[in-house]
DNA sequence: CGCTTTGTTGAACGGGTTCAATTCGCGTGG
DNA sequence: CCACGCGAATTGAACCCGTTCAACAAAGCG
């Protein structure tokens, strides 16, 4: 399997253009693998010196503890994605990262890390997109928990699921696999799980979308999109910008 | 005035070792300084080829418009912040940006700024790191929206913007200068400004902390921070990390 | 086969909203 | 100098979206 067969180096790809350098450090990072099930979290608040992880399998989310014990998803992550990087930049991690399904991801350690960006210095400015693209969900999801309703919060998070699972090749038409309890879906939207066993009766009944089963489909996609406030515009990408 | 005043400078080196050829670029993104006041917004959102700014003076607010006509601010940026950059990297504004007070601030096109991370990616390093600080900052945010109460979420806002004044030498003891209406930290919150009034009232009356006529004053800096879960780790930085 | 996790539903409660009215400071024009 | 208008702050009362508590069903698993 070539590097270039990983979503990870694809989008990078797309934001940078890459040299055979930087590839070739690249497929460094994709040296460490590793495998994750419940129970055994790949990085913990607080945790210092924690390493970065590339995600090839699996679906993680990151979440933070009150000092009260509720519990905040921040978001989750999906194969391709660069997980804790700031926990790498900061020495000090300031979420704990939490595997959903059986995860496998490629470990690169700080030093590995830092000594890149060292070397490649356009590889960070290659992170710098991906880092912002990151950013952009979050907003939106900031967005959702901020000034949405229940119904509208939980439709755009499936819908954003959707959209980026279509860019990593993991979801074609109008539905797809997704791994979430409604506990975490509570936990990610700032509901209870009993509120969202209630939307999305509701969103079932009402011939918009069902989530049954681990299976996600959209019934009306349109109807869907408007109740959400839905713009995909934030998770496309066309490039490289940089030559 | 040397370069080396620049807060937004200052916080660049912290993160990485600047050479004189980046600090040299950092001085040209000086040249284009401008001024804004109430009324004409820094960015749109849905702007193509916006430009990026470097926050000299005043604060400003980033905010999204939902189709219902409400508004969530996604966060409030002081001066030495980088606005807008993700308007720059996607080539469209995400996002629109509305000076709170009068605001002065350097405008960066977007040929010089990417022209500069090709000159020097180096300086896309350390913009990673600028950037990666913002995103823990608004994924704190994102947690008091989804997980704190009014009076925690609003008690962390301003334990969190002293935090950041006090680093860029804008505050010192327990009080600060703050420009915010309750309207505007209300779409800050996700709440209705008339129930930030009242908890602003409860935290007075409780001898936590006073925000009146623009000032705001920790009368009992420890009761706050247990109310609001702050810790201020994720907001510090020591570096240079990079040398 | 019992135990745990996840999903489901009902009923009562509560934090925060909405609507509405009043006050206060301040700039502006007559 | 004062009347007027306007944005921001303030307070009361009714209402509602989402929570909490509680019970039970269904599925997976040692």
């Amino acid at each position: 399997m070539s590097i270039h067969d990983s979503p990870f180096v694809r989008k990078l790809g797309a934001y940078v253009a890459l040299s055979d350098p930087e590839l070739a450090l690249l497929e460094q990072f994709h040296q460490n693998r590793r495998t994750f099930v419940d129970g055994g979290d790949l990085v913990y608040e607080g945790e210092t010196n924690s390493s970065a992880y590339i995600l090839v399998k699996g679906w993680v989310c990151s979440y933070k503890i009150l000092s009260d014990g509720s519990r905040q998803i921040v978001g989750f992550q999906i194969p391709g994605d660069l997980l804790g990087l700031r926990g790498v930049l900061f020495r000090t991690a300031d979420h704990s990262i939490e595997p959903i399904n059986e995860v496998e991801a490629s470990e690169v350690k700080t030093r590995e890390l830092l000594g890149a960006f060292e070397a490649c210095p356009r590889l960070a400015t290659a992170i710098l997109w991906a880092v912002s693209t990151d950013e952009a969900i979050t907003v939106e999801r900031l967005v959702s928990l901020g000034r949405r309703d229940a119904a509208g919060s939980i439709a755009h998070l499936f819908l954003e699921l959707g959209a980026r699972l279509k860019l990593v090749g993991l979801a074609t038409g109008n539905s797809y696999q997704c791994p979430l309890s409604q506990y975490l879906l509570a936990d990610a939207l700032g509901l209870s799980a009993v509120h969202v066993n209630r939307v999305l009766r509701q969103l079932r009944e009402e011939g918009l979308m069902t989530f049954r089963d681990g299976t996600v489909t959209f019934d009306n996609l349109d109807e869907l999109v408007a109740l959400a406030g839905f713009d995909k515009a934030y998770l496309d990408y066309e490039g490289p910008m940089l030559k």
